[in-house]
DNA sequence: GCGTGTCGTTGCACTGGCTGCAGTTAAACC
DNA sequence: GGTTTAACTGCAGCCAGTGCAACGACACGC
């Protein structure tokens, strides 16, 4: 690794460090990019070299997130049973170890531009889970639609469980587990495009 | 009605027409504020009276939406099963008549900051959507976790269903009421607080 | 009708996120 | 050792969004 490179991420570091801090000490809003820059012993420019928006300094590390789960996720290989191959690699995503992801989610519970954020850092998520499920189920608007549907249903029980964990320290790999068993484990564990469609709505009181 | 109102009313009405108007026609980023506000006749200041942000422009009927949903889901009455009432309640919601959620759809696909305005307003439907149903399940921290989670869940199907829609003309209702059927069908019908943790995987290849 | 208060609207100045551009410095490379 | 590259900087500027003081028309009580 360059001495560059070296010294390129070590400003990065430092910038999201500072951030997260200031953001977590005094909140979001009373938080000006200036002041992170500033703490970080960098200009404001450079700031936004690293990250494109105030928010995504608290997220430092989505983008290397997102690729270790795509190649967790074995996109390009093939599973005999996708869905659970799927649940199995977002529960070992969701490690609960480090302390600054806690404080993270702790911020999301009370900073809406957090959230958005948060939100937006899904979307690349769901982007890869729809197209590993596309390689199993086929490739047609009515599938993909469906892969859709199942990454948002996930992702949501996911983001509900963090939230949870951030908020009043539930693990979210219990929770998430046992809910996501119950989605999958029956009907979610076969192919939708196999399915037939239900006609009666058989259900007790 | 008072002329006021009427006349407060009639100018939120034209400034939402004029920004998804051009929106659609030159872009979400290539529009500013001051064109939308010039195009509806008022001023710049006026449009920040109306909504709160740029993007909130392209929602103008959230918030009855909101109370209409809360309305007819009846918050504050009980239900002998709530998430297929819950369910029916939300499937009614998506009327596909109206050209101009057609048109918010279509954007919804391209337009990311969009997109995030779209997500927020999912918040507020969420929020009804837990306290709708810690009604019939109690009230503690873990029930209040899986309300979230079902509730993201449900939302996801029903956001991958309406962007389908915008996209390639899918019937939102159908594909949606399938899906959810899955869902909730079974095990989903049955108060989760009830639910005995599930031991086994039990699947077919 | 008339005064008074309310309210939708406006202009102005200002903050702060974010960008384009031109330049400096120091590591990297040959 | 000279050239190239890339992290960083300063500056000027755009635009979203806000606080404030004011204006004018409508509402309301008398």
């Amino acid at each position: 690794m360059n001495q560059r490179e070296l010294q390129r991420l070590e400003t990065r570091r430092t910038l999201a460090e500072h951030a997260l801090r200031l953001f977590r000490d005094q909140g979001f809003d009373e938080t000006t990019v200036e002041e992170i820059a500033a703490a970080a012993g960098v200009s404001q420019r450079t700031f936004f070299l690293h990250f494109p928006t105030k928010a995504a300094a608290a997220f430092p590390d989505h983008e290397e997130r997102v690729l270790s789960f795509t190649a967790r996720l074995g996109v390009g290989s093939f599973q005999a049973n996708p869905l659970l191959h799927l649940r199995q690699i977002m529960l070992t995503g969701l490690d609960t170890t480090s302390p600054m992801r806690r404080t993270r989610y702790q911020l999301l519970a009370r900073v809406s531009a957090l959230r958005d954020e948060d939100a937006r850092t899904d979307r690349d998520y769901e982007q890869v889970i729809v197209v590993y499920l596309m390689q199993s189920w086929g490739d047609s608007a009515d599938v993909r639609l469906r892969a859709h549907a199942v990454a948002n249903a996930i992702m949501g029980v996911v983001r509900a469980s963090l939230i949870g964990w951030g908020e009043e320290g539930i693990d979210p790999q219990l929770v998430c587990a046992e809910i996501l068993q119950r989605m999958f484990g029956s009907p979610f564990d076969i192919p939708l495009q196999s399915m037939q469609p239900v006609q009666s709505t058989s259900h007790r009181s």
